[in-house]
DNA sequence: GTGACGCCTTGATCCTTGTCAAACGCGCAT
DNA sequence: ATGCGCGTTTGACAAGGATCAAGGCGTCAC
């Protein structure tokens, strides 16, 4: 059993709001909101907060998470540009969001997304919903049945993935937040990095710079 | 890392329909489709599956999962009586359902339940969904950052409460199926069981049969 | 430049859980 | 009644990952 040492939320002043742009969004939810800047750990939404706006990153990335009493925490997703998050189906935030960086969003009143009313719209939250339900299920299966190595490995992929990156990998978080999201301790994500790099699958060009080198490799370890 | 010597998926013949009722449900979805008998074991539909029904447990279980390439499997979640599930995003099913025991289902057409059409359904399908991304949520949890005893004891306390088990729990599932869902092994699941017996918190009477001797401290346990 | 701080890495050791193996108990068929 | 088969329990041991602790390294303030 690990304990998270997670840190206290510290609390900023709230995001700034600024301009009001009225976005047409090419993912076919217009986004009738304004954009806020959020920065480093600084939270976005609270849980049990009530959730009346709905989330979109422009730029930067955001961890969404639960904590347990003793201080445990769980990363559900990472929320990265051009991730809605914040979507619920009651009336509160059930996890707590926070800038893993100094962050852009675009956020939107939640009755703007259409409850029920705009059918093209419905629909589209319909699916970015039943996505992140893919995805934490996709996540149980990797926290409940892979080795550290593939849990990892399988990170790694899938962050180069929907970050767009090539081989280059540019890291938004830290290997704490990794930790956390894949169910283990920053020392065991440190070691299997460095094993990884070791045989010759990755390069370490820094903390958040991973490059890889063996691709193909690295998605046998996904299983 | 722990391999489930995952039973093969044994196939029988497939499964029967009988008569046609047309229900009135009280969850607000009107279920027209036929009823279905599937005995133990027998696999609802398969992962992969174009997923043209949604399937609503009337009585036994069910249990919904994902298999690694070397046989690790992980169950997603169990499908009690009043619960409705084979609701997916695409076309396919991306999970295995398979009948705990001898159970008996209602079936609907997928587009019986209004893609869009009928609002109310809509609404109720949506929070259905959300239901079960946050069910997925939790197991991430429990998955990521409990230790088995936890996991445990979350699960009886869980179970009994779906249940709606009094202090006499009957589980519908085997060892084997409890530990897939926990992410531990057939053993680990047997010895923490114990240990909650001779700790006092549980009765053991039988293999399926969990008697809660103390539910405020299973709850305690539950962080 | 120098020190302090934060984050990451590495090492040594411990412990929870997995693995391997055997025994138990119960139902069922012969 | 006997024996088989399956699921569960229990035991001994191994190992993967956690914990505890120290050291490295880059950044920033002074």
């Amino acid at each position: 059993m690990q304990m998270s040492p997670t840190l206290a939320p510290q609390r900023f002043d709230p995001p700034s709001p600024t301009p009001a742009p009225r976005a047409r969004e090419p993912d076919g939810i217009r986004l009738i909101g304004v954009t806020i800047h959020v920065s480093r750990d600084q939270e976005v939404f609270g849980e049990g907060e009530p959730a009346h706006q709905v989330h979109k990153v422009v730029r930067g990335a955001v961890r969404g998470f639960r904590v347990l009493a003793d201080g445990r925490r769980q990363i559900c997703d990472f929320y990265l540009p051009g991730d809605i998050f914040g979507i619920e189906r009651g009336a509160d935030h059930r996890i707590t969001a926070e800038a893993l960086a100094d962050t852009v969003l675009l956020v939107a009143r939640r009755s703007a997304l259409g409850d029920d009313t705009n059918t093209l719209a419905a629909r589209h939250l319909w699916s970015l919903a039943m996505e992140r339900l893919d995805r934490s299920q996709d996540h149980a299966m990797t926290l409940g049945r892979r080795s550290a190595r593939e849990r990892v490995a399988n990170f790694l992929v899938d962050m180069a993935d929907r970050l767009g990156a090539g081989e280059i990998l540019e890291l938004p978080m830290s290997r704490q937040d990794i930790a956390d999201y894949l169910g283990l301790t920053i020392e065991t994500v440190s070691r299997t990095l460095t094993e990884l790099q070791v045989s010759g699958l990755i390069k370490l060009a820094g903390p958040r710079s991973v490059h890889l080198r063996k691709p193909r490799a690295l998605i046998e370890l996904c299983v």
